[in-house]
DNA sequence: CACGTTCTTATAACGTGATATAAATTTGTC
DNA sequence: GACAAATTTATATCACGTTATAAGAACGTG
């Protein structure tokens, strides 16, 4: 991490990264191919899969080089603590509504992308240190079970989540329905693991939610129908 | 449907399915090409195309192709209805724990297939109609609250099922901890959904499944840790 | 400065999913 | 039986992800 070695292939590495966040901004994942990657990385063909190892990983790097989620949520500390976790929840999914062509061909690319064998890890641990404290302090003030494990709880909320994110991502749900549906989701697990007290609370939002949830083929009314057709 | 022309397609179309289906069996998703495919259906490259228009499609034709579901549901008509819901999740895990080997390979091919622009479905619908009479029978017996809208419901306990098993087909998690993990999430989100009445059943199983499923590095334990390193 | 290591580069190649083309074959109809 | 429509077939081709190869450049060390 001090060879100058390593600073120009780390330099190589963020150019790589950069060049395949522009490349997607401008041509989708349709033009995303190692090779075009790589020309606009001024880089060889050969060089992303030596310091990267896959075009999935490139991609996931990509996703990866994305921060800020701590300090876009930095506000909002009053409220009860599960009212927080909805909070959470709707900050995460506003990262791809801002978004939604660009982490929708990310993330189709990356599906694309042959599995390898690399246990990849996709979905990182390092925000959950963030979410623990958000689910322990509900578990504190009472709205949730005490001998309900919230690791396990957590991950079944990241279920939701992705579930929810990959239904978009296969194209078979709007951008506009990815909130409800992960509101809805969050809210039914913690009303599921909550307190009396707590369940008051989330049966609330549940029938929020559930009122923004299309039921089938109620939906698909009032869209565009438009830029769908491929030739 | 009554064409000899007909006829002779779709017996083509099954035999192309049974090569698909033979040849994951004895050679992995790594052997399955579609070069591969045509010769053991003893057809022409171009014939999948013509009769799926995609390696996706033929694999999705695969999965649809495996029936039997409702069958081996006859039984267990007693209990009460949560239990059932219990139940039949815990039926459909099993059609993945009696032949792990070959609907990972299936799977893994499935998404390695370029997605295509067909929104797809691959969750079908059919089966839909089974899993809202089990809620149905639910709110009836007033073990889940009645303005609950199932079919919301239903759509978030498919959330669940998705999410563990594209866990396991990406190899993040092993083929025993598919069960507690859904058992988990199914009685989750009914408690979530339940009644008084129903919040105390599912809290029961709640606990069962949490014992079950390893928290973190809890796990890995007891594992064989053979077979896993790759050359 | 010169050596050896490490990495990039250029280039070719492989197997893949998918498409296009024209010939050959099957089928329904007269 | 002969004609016309539909499709399979054989084959060639494309872009792609990935790997291998050899040559070259950059760097740390003596």
């Amino acid at each position: 991490m001090e060879n100058r070695r390593d600073t120009a292939k780390a330099e190589r590495r963020s150019r790589i990264i950069k060049a395949a966040r522009d490349l997607i901004r401008e041509t989708g994942d349709a033009g995303l191919s190692m090779r075009a990657l790589a020309a606009k990385a001024g880089v060889s063909l050969a060089t992303p899969y030596n310091l990267f190892g896959s075009k999935r990983a490139v991609l996931v790097a990509v996703l990866e080089d994305i921060k800020g989620f701590g300090t876009r949520f930095a506000s909002f500390k009053s409220q009860d603590p599960l009212e927080r976790i909805l909070r959470a929840a709707r900050l995460a999914v506003s990262y791809y509504e801002d978004d939604p062509a660009f982490y929708r061909a990310l993330w189709t690319s990356i599906l694309a992308a042959s599995a390898s064998e690399e246990r990849s890890a996709i979905f990182n641990q390092k925000r959950d240190s963030f979410w623990m404290k958000l689910l322990d302090d509900a578990v504190a003030e009472g709205l949730l079970l005490p001998d309900i494990d919230t690791a396990v709880l957590l991950r079944n909320l990241d279920y939701t989540f992705r579930s929810v994110m990959l239904h978009w991502v296969i194209a078979e749900i709007e951008i506009e329905d990815i909130q409800p549906r992960v509101g809805y989701g969050y809210a039914l697990a913690l009303r599921g693991a909550a307190t009396p007290k707590g369940q008051q609370l989330m049966l609330k939002r549940l029938k929020t939610f559930q009122g923004q949830c299309p039921t089938h083929s109620a939906t698909r009314a009032h869209r565009p129908a438009a830029a769908e057709t491929t030739a």
